[in-house]
DNA sequence: CCAATGTCAGCATAACTGACATCA
DNA sequence: CTGATGTCAGTTGTGCTGACATTG
């Protein structure tokens, strides 16, 4: 407490690293499939019509090499797979294997436990205030130069 | 937005990088002496009487190699020092050298702006709950198995 | 020819585990 | 002797950039 306040950014990757935490452990005990987190990210952006490589990477906010890696990682554990893109033979969509949409379901399961045992410890108020307040549009980082 | 709602590790990491990135640049603009991202953080668990690397990583949350190698980076940087213990041997004060000090005042500085900032751009109502949430206990996350 | 896509390969960073010497 | 500390070393994971073939 010699401080005055710890910092944001440090509060923020407590809190994210709370919620990966109790993700991993329990995933880790559906006894299924083992996932990385990187991974369960991408679960996070993919959707039910099947998507290319490409369209994942611009919604994780990384490179396409990044985002072919991930998924190259769960093409292996068979939770996804690639199948031909009907009108472009230049595109390859990725799709989730029926295992796949289980260990999809099961981990938007585990987060909304997750945020209903956060209500409870800090309080409704409190958990929908942070999330109101994370889904608010920041804009972009401010440039120094015009601080 | 086919999806109900963005996920909450989500946009914890997409808040936390905000910051990152709007202090890194600050920093690259002072043109002092460049540090990386593990090492600000190292800075933010400082504290002016000088500490042990063991404790640092403990503020971490890290392990002792982990903060040993930060602390290494800082040292050959010229911005921390180690100095004997003065009762114990075996341990090693770390603390900040005048520049040192001067490197952690003004990352501290450009963490304030971006937290006014911010309060700018989402409400310093938003703002202010936001900590709020983030600073109350949150105890360890849950166990699965009395999930 | 040009732009976007999918892919492979190499590199950098940052965390980890293992091991060991030192000292209370 | 035991435990905590500081340190060196190696390894793993995750992201990046560079390069190239393919296709619309």
């Amino acid at each position: 407490m010699a401080d005055t306040r710890r910092s944001l950014p440090q509060l923020l990757g407590d809190a994210r690293r709370w919620f990966d935490e109790g993700l991993l452990a329990a995933m880790a005990t559906t006894g299924a499939t083992p996932v990385s987190l990187p991974q369960l990210q991408l679960f996070a952006v993919l959707d039910e019509a099947g998507t290319t490589v490409s369209e994942l990477a611009r919604r994780m906010g990384v490179t396409r090499q990044t985002a072919h890696q991930a998924v190259h990682g769960l093409v292996a554990a068979g939770l996804l797979e690639q199948t031909e893109h009907p009108t472009s033979a230049r595109q390859r969509l990725i799709r989730r294997t029926p295992e796949g949409a289980h260990a999809h379901q099961q981990a938007e399961l585990v987060l909304e436990r997750l945020e209903d045992r956060l209500a409870e410890r800090i309080g409704r108020e409190a958990a929908d205030a942070l999330r109101a307040a994370l889904e608010a549009p920041w804009g972009d980082p401010p440039a120094p130069g015009q601080a």
